[in-house]
DNA sequence: AATTTACTCCCCATTTATAGGTAGATGATG
DNA sequence: CATCATCTACCTATAAATGGGGAGTAAATT
């Protein structure tokens, strides 16, 4: 059976070391080159003979960071599997790599445990994130949740009344206090009322804050 | 320590019965009651005195479907935690479910492994997926990368100027025409000249309908 | 019985946004 | 050179939103 092929990028030389040391205790897979920028990851990939199954790419590195590489490897339509290492487990740059075409995302965390089977499972062309990014990104699937913690939104949805947040609806909809007025057949005074409830309650600007609100805290 | 109080819902009884069963051979959970309709459900949350920490919920029901009832508790603002118990393990349907507020999703053909467990995590305010649904929902995040939004409005984005783009940004972060004439450094006159613009080439009626363009579209 | 909450409406004044128009400066393009 | 798009800025005018206040009713809670 043939090996797995696998490049290693990260800044870090001891890091480097410690990801071959455990990838080599499988024998199954084995290191083809390493790199400590992304600028050298690139022109390793650039050169025509080198090839590898699986990249283990750091986000943070000097001369191109992992975004980079991932960026050159999407404008040359090269189909790398890549499995991200990297410190960040914030949604928005999982978000980010994964819109670049990353194949996994493993945390330097729980590295030891889940970096063998990333590479076996990215290395197969399925998907592979570590259980600490699986629960971020299933998180985002839950309409209450919000990144900025759930608590004190969900008490202010909560004093929120019915009036309140059909006129929040409405605003979120384009419509002005005069046709809000007209739809839920109050006077327009009314539903002035009802803005300057809503501005104070989610303590925003005006109604593109709470329209923002609105679409944050999926109440529409 | 309390036990945890589990409504069945579904329109099998023997389903319900076999749930039960299973359930019953956790000393922690106690089932506290059952509906075999969509409204019995309803009926039965909206009895003052009934309480469940955790709603076992199918999907197909007659009278009121599974949806229903979570629109119900939506409605109402109840923040029931919801398991969905059911046989659709299709994406749409997930997202639906999560939309209107669900807690957990577990499918018919994992559930006697995963139940109790979904039980326990949902109790304790954390969300729960079967491994299935699992895989559903995380592949989602790779097949957004082909889904480069509609073409219409790519075309519309791709007429916006820079500084429109840039007017479009500071309406949305809740700025108003004099905050972002300062920011950028130009008169109010021109900053009203882009909102104009904005609002035609959008085809929006107010500032919320270009704050809305712009988060639908992930131009913030 | 007293209090609170939600809902409704009004007054005032000020600020902002919308809608129409014009128009100069610039740089790129054909 | 002419033309086009973009950026810039102004004019006039109306419509809408914001920010403060008060106030009455009905229903639910204490």
């Amino acid at each position: 059976m043939k090996k797995i092929n696998v490049h290693v990028a990260d800044d870090h030389k001891v890091l480097v070391d410690g990801i071959s040391a455990v990838i080599n205790t499988d024998k199954d897979i084995e290191i083809c080159g390493y790199s400590l920028t992304g600028q050298q990851v690139i022109d390793w990939f650039s050169k025509k003979r080198n090839k590898a199954d699986v990249l283990i790419l750091d986000i943070t590195m000097p001369i191109k960071d992992g975004f980079d590489v991932l960026r050159y490897f999407k404008e040359k339509r090269i189909y790398q599997k890549v499995i991200i290492f990297s410190s960040y487990d914030d949604l928005k740059i999982v978000q980010e790599a994964l819109s670049l075409g990353c194949y996994g995302y493993v945390t330097k965390k729980s590295a030891s445990e889940y970096i063998i089977d990333a590479i076996r499972t990215v290395a197969k062309g399925e998907q592979y994130f570590s259980d600490d990014i699986k629960k971020i990104l299933l998180k985002t699937f839950t309409n209450q949740v919000t990144e900025t913690g759930d608590l004190p939104d969900k008490i202010i949805i909560e004093s929120l009344t019915d009036r309140e947040l059909e006129v929040l609806k409405y605003i979120a909809y384009e419509y002005n206090s005069g046709e809000i007025a007209e739809k839920m057949s109050l006077s327009v005074s009314t539903i002035d009322t009802y803005r300057k409830s809503l501005l104070k309650k989610l303590n925003v600007k005006n109604s593109v804050g709470i329209a923002m609100y609105a679409v944050r805290n999926k109440l529409i």
